[in-house]
DNA sequence: TTGATCTATGTAAATCGATACATAGAAATC
DNA sequence: GATTTCTATGTATCGATTTACATAGATCAA
């Protein structure tokens, strides 16, 4: 590794001559044009990169965010990530990926660093987890820009969030285009703000269209928690009702699946007998069986505004919207089809 | 934050001293217990942190281990990176986690970085693209100490790799010992080690219960390349044949759901009249219908054993084996049972 | 012509915070 | 008083950036 020194020697000139030139300054000092080419052939020549150790101790500045992510192994937070990283790798930042594995500890280890100075900016995947709550909000008071995604945040914190409303509502209008008249919905846990909006969507596609909502067939006792298992009970309890319906809108693509399966169960088949429609549009409901229909969440999307939104907070930029929405779209594949009869 | 001056200030020493004492270093000189005592007790009060950039800068040592990893968004990768960071995170290195993203450009940013010292190790997540090949040559040449998960290397090159035979042997014993003898085998691409040597442990099973092999009974044309995609047109040109066979081991869970496609779409059942096996245990497989039958693939396990071995190379450690492999091991789910008479 | 004043272009030296090496001073021992 | 033995410190250093100053030549009023 050659240092800024070899290079001035080989210009000719000053390690200080080298670095204005090298970080394009100009504000105070002009430079020759010959001094400068001078330097960056030398650079060049020598295959110069500045110590970032040496740099970073001079400017105080570390030149990098950090992305929290509850758990890479979730497929929400790696395609956020993905967006995250898309963006940030443009600027002069990097990212430092810091994965909390859902674990309290981690997450205050972590804390220490943000607190260290090591990163200028966090983006922030959030998370149901309480903590998280406390932990953003005592960033957000040490000063420390940072961005949330996947949470509307109270106050003045900014945030990236997603279209649940367009979302559910666009899953029924597309079961009601196909003709179905009775749909049922699988309810996700009433106490987070995501379930409450879903259902919400889904019931004013219902009024759009004047077709009467049927607290019957709705399942939203979720005393199996969350999860495939929850939308398989669910499902079995509203096949019970012996009450029909042509259609399910689930609460996420894990109910649907799970619902999928007490419908096989029950000998149906789906989409022919009925159609279900999923949320998230996870990998794996591309290749499920059958193939679902659902809403796609639009993680990179969100991750790609979230970054955007924090460099423009670095840059000191002023922002209008600190409460993004991203847009959600529907996908259609093989498990939801016309109304049967 | 607070600096070591403060530190040695408050204690009523110099900042040599508190360096010596929060890095435990004694090999030279002995501090007293009493000075050692308020040392700690001034770092602690001022909740000192070391600026990593400044010491980083003195000892020429970046305190770093890279992750080099392919695309995140892969469950396989996300495992592993799991694995990797638990016995990273407990040693004195923290990790760096790159994400490849299965794209050249960024391999090549990654590179530079390497080259400049700025990680004193690396995690290698192996891809089948050549130019992973190259840069991990390269890399080993310019003696960045370096470990390879999930592909076999050559030459002194560590790397973990997995059990395929022994995998692919207790899948083929798991449907024997269910009484299947006409089994079918669905293999993946050939240029590949792994399907071949799935090949050959499925094979090695057969020998050693005494069920001959039945060249009639195996898709091995990969024309469809890979994915669910090739699965199904294998299983559609096995049964085809109206040869009877009550059973499949496909080469991994991916070919297995389209294998079970074709099944159903024959109107036929798993388990029931067809027994499926895949290989890998993905997140989805559990939750497939029926849920899926398969080995586990040990990425954190992997994943684990890697940044050990890594961490005892960077510890001058000397090796005796440097290529691993990690175990597998059957999971019995839905998609296999009794044979059918 | 002269020396004063600008311009344009560079550079010397201090600095960021921690660590490493050589050395210093005090107490204890003989 | 000389010599050990303990214990702690002074100072240089890592490599880049920054600030205040330096120099050479041009310009200009007297």
């Amino acid at each position: 590794m050659s240092t800024i020194k070899q290079v001035a020697q080989r210009a000719g000139v000053s390690p200080s001559t080298v670095s204005i030139v090298l970080n394009n300054r100009s504000t105070p000092l002009p430079i020759s044009q010959s001094t400068r080419e001078r330097v960056l052939k030398a650079a060049r020549e020598l295959k110069y990169n500045p110590n970032i150790f040496a740099r970073s101790l001079r400017t105080k500045r570390s030149y990098s965010i950090a992305i929290l992510a509850f758990d890479i192994v979730d497929p929400y937070c790696a395609h956020t990530i993905r967006g995250v990283e898309e963006v940030i790798s443009e600027s002069e930042f990097h990212t430092l990926l810091c994965d909390v594995q859902n674990n309290e500890e981690k997450m205050k280890d972590y804390f220490k660093l943000f607190k260290g100075n090591r990163v200028e900016g966090i983006v922030v995947m959030a998370t149901t987890l309480e903590l998280n709550r406390r932990i953003i909000a005592q960033l957000h008071e040490e000063h420390i820009p940072l961005v949330v995604i996947g949470k509307e945040m109270p106050g003045p914190i900014p945030c990236v969030v997603m279209g649940n409303l367009e979302g559910s509502f666009s899953a029924a209008e597309h079961l009601i285009k196909l003709g179905h008249q009775r749909i049922s919905f699988i309810l996700g846990p009433s106490q987070y703000v995501d379930s409450r909006q879903r259902e919400k969507g889904g019931r004013s596609a219902l009024r759009k269209y004047g077709i009467p909502f049927d607290g019957e067939l709705v399942a939203e006792e979720n005393t199996v928690g969350w999860g495939p298992e929850a939308g398989y009970q669910s499902m079995k309890k509203l096949l019970k009702k012996r009450k029909k319906f042509t259609a399910v809108v689930a609460f996420d693509d894990i109910s649907a699946f799970g619902a999928i399966r007490a419908i096989s169960e029950k000998g149906l088949k789906v989409p022919d007998d009925i159609s279900v429609v999923g949320f998230d549009d996870l990998p794996m409901s591309a290749f499920s069986n059958p193939p679902l229909t659902t809403i796609h969440y639009p993680m990179r999307e969100m991750g790609r505004q979230g970054a955007s939104l924090l460099l423009k907070l670095l840059g000191g930029q002023t922002i209008k919207k600190r409460k993004l929405i991203a847009e959600t779209h529907l996908v259609v594949r093989k498990s939801s089809g016309p109304a049967a009869m």
